[in-house]
DNA sequence: AGCATTTCTATCCAAATGGTCAAAAAACGA
DNA sequence: TCGTTTTTTGACCATTTGGATAGAAATGCT
Protein backbone atom coordinates (compact mmCIF):
# COMPACT_ATOMS: atom_id res chain seq x y z
CA UNK A 1 0.00 0.00 0.00
CA UNK A 2 1.15 3.31 -0.83
CA UNK A 3 1.50 5.85 1.68
CA UNK A 4 -0.26 8.48 -0.21
CA UNK A 5 -3.32 5.93 0.34
CA UNK A 6 -2.34 5.43 3.71
CA UNK A 7 -2.11 8.82 4.62
CA UNK A 8 -2.10 8.71 8.25
CA UNK A 9 -2.10 12.89 8.75
CA UNK A 10 0.87 12.34 10.11
CA UNK A 11 4.71 12.76 8.66
CA UNK A 12 7.86 10.94 9.81
CA UNK A 13 11.26 12.60 9.10
CA UNK A 14 11.80 9.86 6.59
CA UNK A 15 8.86 10.58 4.88
CA UNK A 16 9.96 13.82 4.54
CA UNK A 17 13.33 13.11 3.66
CA UNK A 18 12.32 10.75 0.33
CA UNK A 19 9.87 13.00 -0.33
CA UNK A 20 12.11 15.81 -0.53
CA UNK A 21 14.58 13.65 -2.49
CA UNK A 22 11.91 12.93 -4.87
CA UNK A 23 10.92 16.27 -5.47
CA UNK A 24 14.26 17.30 -6.05
CA UNK A 25 15.21 14.86 -9.01
CA UNK A 26 11.79 15.78 -10.49
CA UNK A 27 12.43 19.12 -10.94
CA UNK A 28 15.04 18.28 -12.90
CA UNK A 29 13.52 16.32 -14.48
CA UNK A 30 10.25 18.07 -15.65
CA UNK A 31 11.84 21.15 -15.57
CA UNK A 32 13.80 20.07 -18.90
CA UNK A 33 11.87 17.51 -19.97
CA UNK A 34 8.26 18.84 -19.43
CA UNK A 35 5.88 16.85 -17.97
CA UNK A 36 5.18 14.41 -21.02
CA UNK A 37 8.48 14.25 -21.56
CA UNK A 38 9.87 13.07 -18.19
CA UNK A 39 9.36 9.45 -16.97
CA UNK A 40 9.03 7.79 -14.17
CA UNK A 41 11.85 5.48 -14.71
CA UNK A 42 13.99 9.05 -15.08
CA UNK A 43 12.94 10.49 -11.80
CA UNK A 44 13.36 7.33 -9.45
CA UNK A 45 16.96 6.86 -11.16
CA UNK A 46 17.14 10.78 -10.68
CA UNK A 47 16.27 10.32 -7.25
CA UNK A 48 18.38 6.81 -6.82
CA UNK A 49 15.71 4.70 -5.91
CA UNK A 50 13.04 2.46 -8.01
CA UNK A 51 9.98 3.40 -9.56
CA UNK A 52 7.91 1.41 -7.37
CA UNK A 53 8.93 3.47 -4.61
CA UNK A 54 8.44 6.48 -6.21
CA UNK A 55 4.79 6.06 -6.54
CA UNK A 56 4.88 4.53 -2.99
CA UNK A 57 5.46 7.91 -1.77
CA UNK A 58 3.80 10.35 -3.39
CA UNK A 59 1.11 7.97 -6.06
CA UNK A 60 1.07 9.28 -9.25
CA UNK A 61 3.59 11.37 -11.90
CA UNK A 62 1.42 13.60 -12.28
CA UNK A 63 0.64 13.98 -8.45
CA UNK A 64 4.73 14.88 -7.68
CA UNK A 65 4.04 17.90 -10.93
CA UNK A 66 1.14 19.11 -9.22
CA UNK A 67 2.79 19.01 -6.06
CA UNK A 68 5.72 20.57 -7.52
CA UNK A 69 3.79 23.64 -8.91
CA UNK A 70 1.73 24.25 -6.01
CA UNK A 71 4.45 24.44 -3.72
CA UNK A 72 6.40 26.80 -6.71
CA UNK A 73 3.21 29.22 -7.21
CA UNK A 74 3.38 30.23 -3.85
CA UNK A 75 7.19 31.35 -3.79
CA UNK A 76 6.98 32.73 -7.12
CA UNK A 77 4.70 35.48 -6.46
CA UNK A 78 6.27 36.23 -3.11
CA UNK A 79 8.16 38.88 -3.97
CA UNK A 80 5.55 40.96 -5.66
CA UNK A 81 3.62 40.95 -2.34
CA UNK A 82 6.54 42.99 -0.69
CA UNK A 83 6.03 45.82 -3.07
CA UNK A 84 4.82 48.33 -0.75
CA UNK A 85 2.72 51.56 -1.15
CA UNK A 86 4.77 53.21 1.36
CA UNK A 87 8.43 52.56 0.06
CA UNK A 88 9.99 54.96 -2.36
CA UNK A 89 8.34 54.21 -5.68
CA UNK A 90 11.28 54.14 -7.65
CA UNK A 91 12.92 52.30 -5.54
CA UNK A 92 10.57 49.78 -4.87
CA UNK A 93 9.92 48.60 -8.05
CA UNK A 94 13.46 48.41 -9.43
CA UNK A 95 13.75 46.20 -5.84
CA UNK A 96 10.89 44.31 -6.76
CA UNK A 97 12.66 43.69 -10.37
CA UNK A 98 16.01 42.47 -9.07
CA UNK A 99 14.26 40.12 -6.95
CA UNK A 100 12.66 38.83 -9.82
CA UNK A 101 16.02 38.62 -11.17
CA UNK A 102 17.79 37.08 -8.79
CA UNK A 103 15.09 33.94 -8.41
CA UNK A 104 15.50 33.44 -12.33
CA UNK A 105 19.32 32.86 -11.29
CA UNK A 106 18.80 30.86 -8.51
CA UNK A 107 15.83 29.17 -9.43
CA UNK A 108 15.79 28.59 -12.79
CA UNK A 109 14.73 24.70 -12.58
CA UNK A 110 11.55 26.42 -10.92
CA UNK A 111 11.39 28.93 -13.42
CA UNK A 112 10.89 26.44 -16.61
CA UNK A 113 8.59 24.29 -14.86
CA UNK A 114 5.89 27.23 -14.24
CA UNK A 115 7.10 28.56 -18.41
CA UNK A 116 6.23 24.88 -19.51
CA UNK A 117 2.49 24.95 -17.64
CA UNK A 118 1.74 28.15 -18.82
CA UNK A 119 2.82 27.70 -22.28
CA UNK A 120 1.03 24.35 -22.46
CA UNK A 121 -2.47 26.45 -21.16
CA UNK A 122 -2.14 26.42 -17.78
CA UNK A 123 -4.12 23.47 -17.35
CA UNK A 124 -3.62 22.98 -14.08
CA UNK A 125 -2.80 26.96 -13.42
CA UNK A 126 -5.67 28.72 -14.41
CA UNK A 127 -7.92 29.00 -11.43
CA UNK A 128 -5.25 30.51 -9.55
CA UNK A 129 -3.85 32.96 -12.24
CA UNK A 130 -7.66 34.34 -12.65
CA UNK A 131 -8.27 34.41 -8.84
CA UNK A 132 -5.45 34.86 -6.31
CA UNK A 133 -2.42 35.87 -8.86
CA UNK A 134 -5.09 38.39 -10.79
CA UNK A 135 -6.26 39.82 -7.05
CA UNK A 136 -2.63 40.21 -6.19
CA UNK A 137 -1.18 41.93 -9.95
CA UNK A 138 -5.06 44.55 -9.78
CA UNK A 139 -3.80 45.87 -5.76
CA UNK A 140 -0.51 46.07 -7.01
CA UNK A 141 -1.11 47.56 -10.12
CA UNK A 142 -3.41 50.01 -8.30
CA UNK A 143 -0.57 51.10 -5.86
CA UNK A 144 1.67 51.85 -9.04
CA UNK A 145 -0.98 53.67 -10.59
CA UNK A 146 -1.25 55.61 -7.65
CA UNK A 147 2.47 56.66 -7.83
CA UNK A 148 1.62 57.62 -11.30
CA UNK A 149 -1.03 59.61 -10.76
CA UNK A 150 0.95 61.51 -7.96
CA UNK A 151 3.47 62.33 -10.72
CA UNK A 152 5.88 59.92 -8.73
CA UNK A 153 6.87 57.96 -11.68
CA UNK A 154 6.10 58.29 -15.33
CA UNK A 155 2.81 57.66 -16.72
CA UNK A 156 2.00 54.12 -17.60
CA UNK A 157 -0.10 50.79 -17.90
CA UNK A 158 0.71 49.55 -14.53
CA UNK A 159 -0.82 45.86 -15.74
CA UNK A 160 2.13 46.08 -18.56
CA UNK A 161 4.55 47.65 -16.69
CA UNK A 162 4.67 44.38 -14.12
CA UNK A 163 4.46 42.34 -17.23
CA UNK A 164 7.57 43.50 -18.43
CA UNK A 165 9.14 42.87 -15.59
CA UNK A 166 8.07 39.31 -15.53
CA UNK A 167 8.76 39.01 -19.02
CA UNK A 168 12.68 40.23 -18.89
CA UNK A 169 13.24 38.78 -16.09
CA UNK A 170 12.42 35.40 -16.90
CA UNK A 171 13.81 35.23 -20.38
CA UNK A 172 17.28 34.92 -18.71
CA UNK A 173 16.29 31.77 -17.17
CA UNK A 174 13.85 30.07 -19.74
CA UNK A 175 16.45 30.92 -22.33
CA UNK A 176 19.44 30.72 -21.35
CA UNK A 177 20.37 28.35 -24.16
CA UNK A 178 19.66 30.72 -26.12
CA UNK A 179 21.12 33.97 -24.55
CA UNK A 180 24.05 32.08 -23.59
CA UNK A 181 24.68 30.68 -27.20
CA UNK A 182 24.95 34.24 -28.49
CA UNK A 183 26.15 36.04 -25.77
CA UNK A 184 30.38 35.40 -25.32
CA UNK A 185 31.05 33.12 -22.54
CA UNK A 186 30.17 34.28 -19.73
CA UNK A 187 30.44 32.89 -16.47
CA UNK A 188 26.97 32.21 -14.84
CA UNK A 189 26.63 35.46 -12.29
CA UNK A 190 28.09 37.49 -14.78
CA UNK A 191 24.99 37.31 -17.29
CA UNK A 192 23.00 38.02 -14.33
CA UNK A 193 25.15 41.17 -13.17
CA UNK A 194 25.14 42.13 -16.97
CA UNK A 195 21.58 41.65 -17.18
CA UNK A 196 20.90 43.59 -13.78
CA UNK A 197 22.93 46.90 -15.09
CA UNK A 198 20.86 46.35 -18.29
CA UNK A 199 17.54 46.13 -16.70
CA UNK A 200 18.23 48.74 -14.19
CA UNK A 201 19.13 51.00 -16.96
CA UNK A 202 15.87 50.42 -18.83
CA UNK A 203 13.64 50.54 -15.93
CA UNK A 204 14.92 53.65 -14.79
CA UNK A 205 14.62 55.61 -17.88
CA UNK A 206 10.82 53.92 -18.15
CA UNK A 207 9.91 54.85 -14.72
CA UNK A 208 11.56 58.47 -14.36
CA UNK A 209 8.51 60.81 -14.26
CA UNK A 210 8.77 63.54 -17.01
CA UNK A 211 9.67 67.05 -16.08
CA UNK A 212 6.76 68.76 -14.69
CA UNK B 1 6.65 2.61 -49.26
CA UNK B 2 6.88 5.80 -47.68
CA UNK B 3 7.10 8.75 -49.55
CA UNK B 4 9.69 9.93 -47.25
CA UNK B 5 11.61 6.93 -48.68
CA UNK B 6 10.69 6.88 -51.76
CA UNK B 7 11.79 10.77 -52.59
CA UNK B 8 11.85 10.39 -56.51
CA UNK B 9 13.31 14.14 -56.05
CA UNK B 10 9.97 15.39 -57.51
CA UNK B 11 6.61 16.94 -55.30
CA UNK B 12 3.08 16.19 -57.07
CA UNK B 13 0.65 19.08 -56.50
CA UNK B 14 -1.32 16.37 -54.28
CA UNK B 15 2.12 15.97 -51.97
CA UNK B 16 2.51 19.22 -51.15
CA UNK B 17 -1.16 19.93 -50.26
CA UNK B 18 -1.09 16.88 -48.07
CA UNK B 19 2.34 17.59 -46.55
CA UNK B 20 0.69 21.01 -46.03
CA UNK B 21 -2.50 20.03 -44.28
CA UNK B 22 -0.54 17.90 -41.94
CA UNK B 23 1.97 20.74 -41.21
CA UNK B 24 -0.84 22.86 -40.52
CA UNK B 25 -2.17 19.99 -38.09
CA UNK B 26 0.84 19.11 -36.30
CA UNK B 27 1.28 23.07 -35.59
CA UNK B 28 -1.83 23.30 -33.68
CA UNK B 29 -0.72 20.02 -32.02
CA UNK B 30 2.67 20.34 -30.77
CA UNK B 31 2.19 24.16 -30.09
CA UNK B 32 0.37 23.17 -27.17
CA UNK B 33 1.18 19.68 -26.14
CA UNK B 34 4.86 19.72 -26.99
CA UNK B 35 7.05 17.21 -28.86
CA UNK B 36 6.10 14.89 -26.43
CA UNK B 37 2.77 15.63 -25.17
CA UNK B 38 1.37 15.24 -28.86
CA UNK B 39 0.48 11.94 -30.45
CA UNK B 40 0.42 10.65 -34.12
CA UNK B 41 -3.27 9.87 -33.58
CA UNK B 42 -3.53 13.85 -32.37
CA UNK B 43 -2.37 15.28 -35.66
CA UNK B 44 -3.58 12.68 -38.13
CA UNK B 45 -6.98 13.61 -36.36
CA UNK B 46 -6.69 17.29 -36.70
CA UNK B 47 -5.37 16.99 -40.06
CA UNK B 48 -8.45 14.40 -40.99
CA UNK B 49 -6.50 11.62 -42.53
CA UNK B 50 -5.30 8.17 -40.69
CA UNK B 51 -2.31 7.69 -38.43
CA UNK B 52 -0.58 5.44 -41.06
CA UNK B 53 -1.35 8.53 -43.81
CA UNK B 54 0.89 10.81 -41.46
CA UNK B 55 3.73 8.95 -41.83
CA UNK B 56 3.62 7.92 -45.53
CA UNK B 57 4.07 11.65 -45.95
CA UNK B 58 6.67 12.38 -43.04
CA UNK B 59 8.34 9.30 -42.43
CA UNK B 60 8.04 9.93 -38.25
CA UNK B 61 6.44 12.01 -35.76
CA UNK B 62 10.07 13.61 -34.78
CA UNK B 63 10.45 14.25 -38.63
CA UNK B 64 7.20 16.80 -39.21
CA UNK B 65 8.47 18.54 -35.50
CA UNK B 66 11.85 19.19 -37.03
CA UNK B 67 10.37 20.12 -40.05
CA UNK B 68 8.30 22.91 -38.57
CA UNK B 69 11.09 23.96 -36.68
CA UNK B 70 13.59 24.38 -39.56
CA UNK B 71 11.29 26.38 -41.61
CA UNK B 72 10.17 28.27 -38.72
CA UNK B 73 13.81 30.05 -37.80
CA UNK B 74 14.11 32.01 -41.03
CA UNK B 75 11.10 33.24 -40.73
CA UNK B 76 11.25 33.67 -37.05
CA UNK B 77 14.70 35.45 -37.55
CA UNK B 78 13.69 37.86 -40.33
CA UNK B 79 12.36 41.03 -39.01
CA UNK B 80 15.90 41.26 -37.40
CA UNK B 81 17.37 40.79 -40.68
CA UNK B 82 15.48 44.23 -41.92
CA UNK B 83 17.07 46.08 -39.62
CA UNK B 84 19.36 48.60 -41.07
CA UNK B 85 22.21 50.90 -40.24
CA UNK B 86 20.98 53.88 -42.92
CA UNK B 87 17.97 54.50 -41.09
CA UNK B 88 17.06 56.82 -38.39
CA UNK B 89 18.32 54.54 -35.08
CA UNK B 90 14.94 55.09 -32.94
CA UNK B 91 13.06 54.38 -35.64
CA UNK B 92 14.34 50.94 -37.12
CA UNK B 93 14.73 49.84 -33.35
CA UNK B 94 11.25 50.78 -32.64
CA UNK B 95 10.06 49.18 -36.17
CA UNK B 96 11.88 45.89 -35.27
CA UNK B 97 9.94 45.60 -31.75
CA UNK B 98 6.87 46.64 -33.67
CA UNK B 99 7.15 43.26 -36.41
CA UNK B 100 8.58 41.10 -33.59
CA UNK B 101 5.28 41.94 -31.86
CA UNK B 102 2.89 41.49 -35.21
CA UNK B 103 4.55 38.55 -35.24
CA UNK B 104 3.50 37.33 -31.78
CA UNK B 105 0.17 38.39 -32.41
CA UNK B 106 -0.55 36.44 -36.16
CA UNK B 107 2.01 33.52 -34.95
CA UNK B 108 1.43 32.85 -31.31
CA UNK B 109 1.71 28.93 -32.28
CA UNK B 110 4.88 29.49 -33.91
CA UNK B 111 6.14 31.71 -31.19
CA UNK B 112 5.25 28.56 -28.59
CA UNK B 113 6.67 25.75 -30.64
CA UNK B 114 10.06 27.85 -30.75
CA UNK B 115 10.11 28.35 -26.95
CA UNK B 116 8.91 25.42 -26.01
CA UNK B 117 12.01 24.25 -27.86
CA UNK B 118 14.15 26.61 -26.16
CA UNK B 119 13.08 25.84 -23.04
CA UNK B 120 13.60 22.14 -23.39
CA UNK B 121 17.12 22.97 -24.27
CA UNK B 122 16.95 23.36 -27.42
CA UNK B 123 18.42 20.24 -28.47
CA UNK B 124 17.92 20.51 -32.20
CA UNK B 125 18.45 24.19 -32.36
CA UNK B 126 21.44 24.71 -30.37
CA UNK B 127 24.01 24.50 -33.80
CA UNK B 128 22.01 27.48 -35.18
CA UNK B 129 21.26 29.63 -32.34
CA UNK B 130 25.31 29.66 -31.72
CA UNK B 131 25.81 29.64 -35.54
CA UNK B 132 23.56 32.09 -38.07
CA UNK B 133 21.55 33.05 -35.05
CA UNK B 134 24.75 34.82 -33.22
CA UNK B 135 26.02 36.12 -36.56
CA UNK B 136 23.12 37.73 -37.36
CA UNK B 137 22.42 39.12 -33.54
CA UNK B 138 26.42 40.49 -33.40
CA UNK B 139 26.10 42.35 -36.58
CA UNK B 140 23.16 43.93 -36.16
CA UNK B 141 23.94 45.00 -31.95
CA UNK B 142 27.36 46.21 -34.00
CA UNK B 143 25.16 48.94 -35.74
CA UNK B 144 23.15 49.43 -32.52
CA UNK B 145 26.33 50.29 -30.80
CA UNK B 146 27.12 52.15 -33.68
CA UNK B 147 24.39 54.61 -32.81
CA UNK B 148 24.87 54.57 -29.24
CA UNK B 149 28.70 55.75 -29.79
CA UNK B 150 27.68 58.28 -31.96
CA UNK B 151 24.77 59.66 -29.30
CA UNK B 152 21.86 58.70 -31.50
CA UNK B 153 20.47 56.54 -29.27
CA UNK B 154 21.26 56.36 -25.84
CA UNK B 155 24.44 54.07 -23.93
CA UNK B 156 23.19 50.66 -23.48
CA UNK B 157 24.33 47.44 -24.06
CA UNK B 158 22.87 46.22 -27.99
CA UNK B 159 23.02 42.68 -26.77
CA UNK B 160 20.87 42.92 -23.84
CA UNK B 161 18.57 45.44 -25.81
CA UNK B 162 17.66 42.86 -28.24
CA UNK B 163 17.08 40.26 -25.85
CA UNK B 164 14.71 42.72 -24.37
CA UNK B 165 12.70 42.90 -27.03
CA UNK B 166 12.72 39.35 -27.99
CA UNK B 167 11.77 38.60 -24.28
CA UNK B 168 8.45 41.40 -24.13
CA UNK B 169 6.87 40.41 -27.11
CA UNK B 170 7.09 37.05 -26.99
CA UNK B 171 5.92 36.74 -23.46
CA UNK B 172 2.49 38.32 -25.18
CA UNK B 173 2.23 34.98 -27.51
CA UNK B 174 3.32 32.76 -25.31
CA UNK B 175 2.00 33.84 -21.97
CA UNK B 176 -1.15 34.52 -23.03
CA UNK B 177 -3.09 32.38 -21.01
CA UNK B 178 -1.84 34.29 -17.54
CA UNK B 179 -1.59 37.65 -19.59
CA UNK B 180 -5.46 37.05 -20.10
CA UNK B 181 -6.07 35.73 -16.93
CA UNK B 182 -5.12 39.02 -15.42
CA UNK B 183 -5.83 41.52 -17.77
CA UNK B 184 -10.07 42.05 -17.80
CA UNK B 185 -11.53 40.59 -21.17
CA UNK B 186 -10.10 42.28 -24.20
CA UNK B 187 -10.74 41.26 -27.43
CA UNK B 188 -7.70 39.59 -29.19
CA UNK B 189 -6.59 42.77 -30.72
CA UNK B 190 -6.71 44.84 -28.23
CA UNK B 191 -4.26 43.42 -25.98
CA UNK B 192 -1.65 43.50 -28.81
CA UNK B 193 -2.78 47.24 -29.04
CA UNK B 194 -2.35 47.80 -25.60
CA UNK B 195 1.26 45.92 -25.77
CA UNK B 196 1.88 48.31 -28.38
CA UNK B 197 1.66 51.43 -26.71
CA UNK B 198 2.93 50.78 -24.08
CA UNK B 199 6.06 48.94 -25.37
CA UNK B 200 6.96 51.94 -27.88
CA UNK B 201 6.62 54.32 -24.53
CA UNK B 202 9.37 52.15 -22.34
CA UNK B 203 11.52 51.65 -25.82
CA UNK B 204 11.48 55.24 -26.63
CA UNK B 205 12.06 56.76 -22.98
CA UNK B 206 15.06 53.81 -23.14
CA UNK B 207 16.44 54.72 -25.90
CA UNK B 208 15.93 58.54 -25.75
CA UNK B 209 19.68 59.90 -25.71
CA UNK B 210 21.04 61.50 -22.58
CA UNK B 211 20.71 65.10 -23.32
CA UNK B 212 24.22 66.08 -24.39
C1' DA C 1 13.66 -11.41 21.16
C1' DG C 2 9.37 -11.38 18.77
C1' DC C 3 5.65 -9.18 16.56
C1' DA C 4 3.78 -5.32 13.84
C1' DT C 5 4.42 -1.65 10.88
C1' DT C 6 6.77 0.75 7.53
C1' DT C 7 9.91 0.91 3.75
C1' DC C 8 11.51 -0.87 -0.46
C1' DT C 9 11.88 -3.51 -4.84
C1' DA C 10 11.52 -7.37 -8.45
C1' DT C 11 8.10 -8.66 -11.34
C1' DC C 12 4.24 -8.18 -13.84
C1' DC C 13 0.28 -5.92 -16.44
C1' DA C 14 -2.57 -3.05 -19.32
C1' DA C 15 -2.84 0.96 -21.95
C1' DA C 16 -0.83 4.10 -25.02
C1' DT C 17 1.77 4.95 -28.82
C1' DG C 18 5.12 5.17 -32.81
C1' DG C 19 5.47 2.73 -36.58
C1' DT C 20 4.89 -1.51 -40.17
C1' DC C 21 2.39 -4.23 -43.63
C1' DA C 22 -0.60 -5.72 -46.92
C1' DA C 23 -4.05 -4.67 -49.49
C1' DA C 24 -7.88 -1.63 -51.15
C1' DA C 25 -9.04 2.54 -53.57
C1' DA C 26 -8.01 6.25 -56.44
C1' DA C 27 -5.39 8.60 -59.95
C1' DC C 28 -2.69 8.41 -63.91
C1' DG C 29 -0.66 7.22 -68.37
C1' DA C 30 -0.90 4.47 -72.69
C1' DT D 1 -9.89 0.83 -71.34
C1' DC D 2 -6.40 -1.43 -68.81
C1' DG D 3 -2.19 -1.85 -66.54
C1' DT D 4 0.79 0.92 -63.44
C1' DT D 5 1.71 3.97 -59.95
C1' DT D 6 0.30 6.62 -56.12
C1' DT D 7 -2.62 7.34 -52.26
C1' DT D 8 -5.10 5.70 -48.33
C1' DT D 9 -6.30 2.91 -44.46
C1' DG D 10 -7.55 -1.17 -41.32
C1' DA D 11 -5.21 -4.37 -38.79
C1' DC D 12 -1.33 -5.41 -36.45
C1' DC D 13 3.16 -5.23 -33.80
C1' DA D 14 6.91 -3.91 -30.56
C1' DT D 15 8.17 -0.81 -27.19
C1' DT D 16 7.50 2.31 -23.70
C1' DT D 17 5.55 3.54 -19.66
C1' DG D 18 2.45 4.43 -15.65
C1' DG D 19 1.17 1.84 -12.26
C1' DA D 20 -0.42 -2.63 -9.38
C1' DT D 21 0.89 -6.74 -6.63
C1' DA D 22 3.18 -9.38 -3.57
C1' DG D 23 6.50 -10.16 -0.84
C1' DA D 24 11.33 -9.10 1.12
C1' DA D 25 13.98 -6.14 4.08
C1' DA D 26 14.25 -2.92 7.45
C1' DT D 27 12.57 -0.50 11.37
C1' DG D 28 10.08 0.26 15.47
C1' DC D 29 7.74 -1.21 19.57
C1' DT D 30 6.95 -4.00 23.80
Amino acid sequence: MTIAQRNTGKETRIQREKREVILKAALDVFSIQGLRGATLEKIAEAAGMSKPHVIYYFGSKDAIYARLLESLLEIWVSPLRDLSRDGDPMTEILTYMRRKLKMSRDMPRESKLFATEILHGAPRTKATLSGDLKTLVDEKAAIIAGWSAEGKIARLDPHHLIFSIWAMTQHYADFDVQVRSILPETGGDALFDEADAFLTSMFTRTLRPAKA
